[in-house]
DNA sequence: GCTGGTAATTCGTGCTGCGAACAACTATGT
DNA sequence: ACATAGTTGTTCGCAGCACGAATTACCAGC
């Protein structure tokens, strides 16, 4: 398999996964990377427009949407009065947190046919893919949650 | 960078790769997926639903605009009255093919950073992990349209 | 202060995806 | 032959997603 086609469809099963995942949860795939960004720190609307690639008009919206469901909420930012901080709210952060874990589980379970060797060894590779595209950070590293 | 984390964010990349090449044909991603779907062979309907992951009723939609476009057609089944094969017209065969050598192009892009030797062992990691899991026929083989 | 850039929002448009309900048809069992 | 069961697709209503253009409110530099 040519190393396209395998990114291809790795990448369709990683989706598959993920949105899975966000259903049982009761979570649009969206709503989920929101939910997973914000779990670092509060981020603007601006700063969250880079960081899952989409216009800044799209975000007015995602971010209504998972406010109406209590799951994040709008701060002023104290420093600036155009701006607003995005933040979790306290059940937010607790739904945040167990969709995080189930999708890492189903993720992690993609590799299930690799030994610890593979595994290791996929993720370096990958890893350097990432890295050297300068994949943005929508997903941030488990244990450091 | 833990395999999960890898796992996502190169999922992150191709997308974008694959969503930007669609962009420059003026196709949507879905509307590139089925394209390339339909390179090898004409579909069915609940076919299509479960090569792309998608409900039969979500197709519907799909099938109907791509073919407002001109690239798709539905032709009878002469076997059973019920069903419709969907294939590309000639024009969708074209721009199928534009779109399908540039998603390659941009995707194969993001190994730029891996020698020969990297490229085939992750190429064969991940092949592993796609046929492990049974991942749906997104995508040809490249050399095989 | 004026002016230019920045932060978000609003608006209109088109695309996605789902489930439930439906119509048309094939296949099966008796 | 005929009723029944299962299939193939479509329609409908709904909610969400993503974009660009235009707008409002505000900060910063001169």
């Amino acid at each position: 398999m040519s190393l396209v086609t395998a990114l291809v469809r790795s990448s369709f099963l990683v989706d598959a996964a993920y949105t899975q995942a966000g259903r049982t949860h009761g979570l649009t795939p969206q709503q989920g990377q929101l939910l997973c960004v914000l779990m670092a720190r509060p981020y603007g609307m601006g700063e969250l427009s880079g960081a899952l690639g989409l216009a800044k008009s799209s975000l007015t919206g995602l971010v209504d949407r998972t406010a109406q469901h209590g799951l994040v909420r709008r701060e002023d930012d104290p420093r600036d009065s155009r701006a607003v901080r995005v933040a979790l709210t306290p059940e937010g952060t607790e739904l945040a947190e167990r969709f995080y874990a189930d999708a890492c589980r189903r993720i992690d379970a993609l590799g299930d046919g690799l030994d610890a060797e593979q595994r290791g060894a996929l993720a370096a590779l990958l890893g350097r893919v990432v890295l050297d595209n300068e994949a943005p950070v929508v997903f941030v590293e488990p244990g450091r949650a």
